[in-house]
DNA sequence: GCTCTTAAACTAGCGGTGTAAGTTTTAATC
DNA sequence: GATTAAAACTTACACCGCTAGTTTAAGAGC
């Protein structure tokens, strides 16, 4: 087939279909000649749109970080807004696990990561944090959202209970799988707020009043 | 080449050399056919030791997590206790990142990290945690180390000021990657200081003096 | 309207991948 | 000493990311 008419690919159809192999059968599996097949076109047309296969896969991990909500910065106090942010944020990725483990190696040049810093950043520092407790602030929960969304820490446990036998207190540990969803929301919401409480009581400790910003915004 | 007199390789060798492979050029350049080579041996030979590709990265992995200590949880009070040993999970992962990924996905069949989950779920238990608040905590910090280990942080941003230019808060962003030890050192601590707090307070909040076991052991 | 350039598909092919199958020779066991 | 198992081998398959070169349609400039 020779050029069509009507162009068969664009950027968008193709992170979309990505997004959906990736959704459904993990990255192991996600290669360019399938995503092809799936867009009823050969392996090399991708290359028409993209340069590499990692240009997709940043492209679809851009994707997904763009659904995260950003906006709450603007309208809550630091400690709100991160807590609304850090929610938003794993729930963007528990839609899409199997990407994360790409999007996890950082933001490189992906423009929706890098908003994501900015925006973090940003309020942590008009709240009077200084730059370089912001940047950790940033990275801790960074790293908590991100271990969480990894990999479902209950679905890590194989559904054999002789597995576990030699383990005295694993006994009940083969049933971690069929309460994966509230597990792994119990175990967020626990490191959630204790994050969020010790930080609380380090502003409260080294933040002064003069040094605190004027809210969001 | 038929049997050789001596045998050439054994499991042992095998994961160290993969190992020092994945250390050096990253689990994407990891191929068995590059093992079998730096074990000057040909590719399909591993497969007399290990049934696949996977079984030889899951040998890898437990060797790194065998490195954790976790007699802590015999010599110290639970907190204390969670504050060595993720430091310890931590400092493990760090010396081998490039496995983390795949080391993350949760402990599978692998006896070293079964017997870690089973030394902290069972501390937790013996300290008075209630059986489901123990899994969430043992779940919550190992989302914590996971992250901290699986990217960087710093290392994350690219080393290129201009990328930075559209973001008025990330202008000095280019600089992390030189700063990329104490930038992750100082989030890390935050975060494990920040979640041990919140943990604490939650313990004397909830967990009633007659529930408090007899402590380490 | 003709020409030129670019775009977007194609086919063919390179060097690499995991691993299955079958072969050969040695070591170990009865 | 015969049998069996182990540990290397070679060959081969189907797939991978990607490059190169080809074909034709679409769009731009005169």
């Amino acid at each position: 087939m020779p050029r069509p008419r009507q162009a068969l690919l664009n950027r968008e159809r193709i992170v979309e279909t990505a997004l959906a192999l990736i959704d459904a059968d993990g990255l192991g599996a996600f290669s360019t000649r399938r995503l092809a097949a799936a867009l009823n076109v050969q392996g090399p047309s991708l290359y028409n749109h993209f340069a590499t296969k990692d240009e997709i896969l940043d492209a679809v991990a851009d994707s997904v970080t763009a659904s995260v909500d950003v906006g709450v910065f603007d309208r809550y106090d630091w400690a709100e807004a991160l807590r609304r942010w850090a929610r938003s944020y794993r729930a963007a990725l528990a839609v899409h696990p199997n990407i994360v483990p790409y999007l996890a190696q950082g933001p490189g040049r992906r423009p929706a990561a890098l908003a994501m810093a900015d925006a973090v950043y940003g309020a942590l520092v008009r709240a009077g944090w200084p730059p370089a407790r912001a940047t950790h602030i940033g990275a801790a929960l960074r790293y908590f959202v991100a271990g969480s969304a990894l990999g479902s820490f209950a679905r890590g446990f194989v559904e054999d209970p002789e597995l576990y036998a030699a383990h005295p207190h694993l006994t009940q540990a083969h049933r971690l799988r069929g309460h994966q969803r509230s597990v792994d929301e119990g175990a967020f919401t626990l490191g959630l707020d204790a994050l969020l409480h010790g930080l609380a009581a380090e502003y409260a400790r080294t933040v002064t009043p003069l040094e605190r910003g004027t809210g969001p915004g």
